[in-house]
DNA sequence: TATCACTTTATAATCATTTCAATCTGCTTG
DNA sequence: CAAGCAGATTGAAATGATTATAAAGTGATA
């Protein structure tokens, strides 16, 4: 589906010099599937194949990657706990620059519907988060 | 709004013991407006009216309160990082217990309508997680 | 007031992620 | 094709939020 040199071209587009590691995660990346990939998965797979790649060269990598648009980051809400007072059912904005939280007020947001879950799961909540960034400093 | 007995008599229905550090947490927290609140906040506020509080104290009153029902913890995707191949707009199911993640099948979801932005904020992502569990072992 | 189970405390342990200085390697130039 | 350099990788150490631990303290009950 993808030769390496398909690859190794991809890279050097987005300004990545194609080295045997980055070439290697694209490979585990690039299969035409859509997939959710964690560092911990790569490092796995590469000693599968009896490669060896730094855990630090993943990260970076994956992060470059990212910042290059060949992966997008699935945004976590916060890396940090938080707890809210307000126990009904509510929707976030979520300031990316400072990770400060808003409440969505309630009524002006809703789902137009809700998808069929997967076999044999049941729903625990429904989460959306809007993240927005600031734009003036009026 | 409410007094400190009020708060033990509340933390007593919960079956937690109204101990100082409790009635604090829950002094802070039961002013009748929606917040959000963090451990380190908690912290912060504490030192400043000139009560010591010991971190783990903090994090383990906090889980207690939510257990009881009286907070609602703000879950996060996941404690760690994720990427995705899918680079298009989408959304996710996750499975709660072993924080796997799915994409939502386009077109299944869609949004009612979307709130207004805070003054001086603009959109940088909506992102709508649906948590689910597994029911059944068939 | 004595007692005991439950709490708090300070400190150490964990775990994912980032940083760092040294070493290595892809690419360009001669 | 060899030399040289900027950029990349490496393993180890650092970081930062959260959790566990063991000792000391405290609320409730009799």
């Amino acid at each position: 589906m993808h030769t390496s040199s398909d690859i190794a071209e991809k890279l050097r587009a987005c300004g990545l010099r194609p080295t045997r590691q980055r070439v290697f995660l694209g490979e585990l990346m690039l299969d035409g599937t859509d997939k959710h990939i964690t560092p911990e998965m790569i490092a796995e797979q590469a000693s599968q194949r009896g490669e060896h790649i730094a855990l630090g060269t993943i990260y970076n990598c994956l992060r470059q990657f990212a910042d290059a648009g060949l992966l997008k980051q699935v945004h976590s809400v916060k890396d940090r706990l938080v707890y809210d007072t307000n126990l009904g059912d509510h929707h976030h904005f979520l300031d990316v620059e400072t990770g400060e939280l808003t409440d969505v007020p309630s009524g002006e947001i809703s789902l137009a519907s809700l998808p069929h879950l997967p076999q044999g799961f049941g729903l625990d909540a429904v989460e959306v988060t809007i993240r927005m960034r600031k734009t003036s400093e009026n």
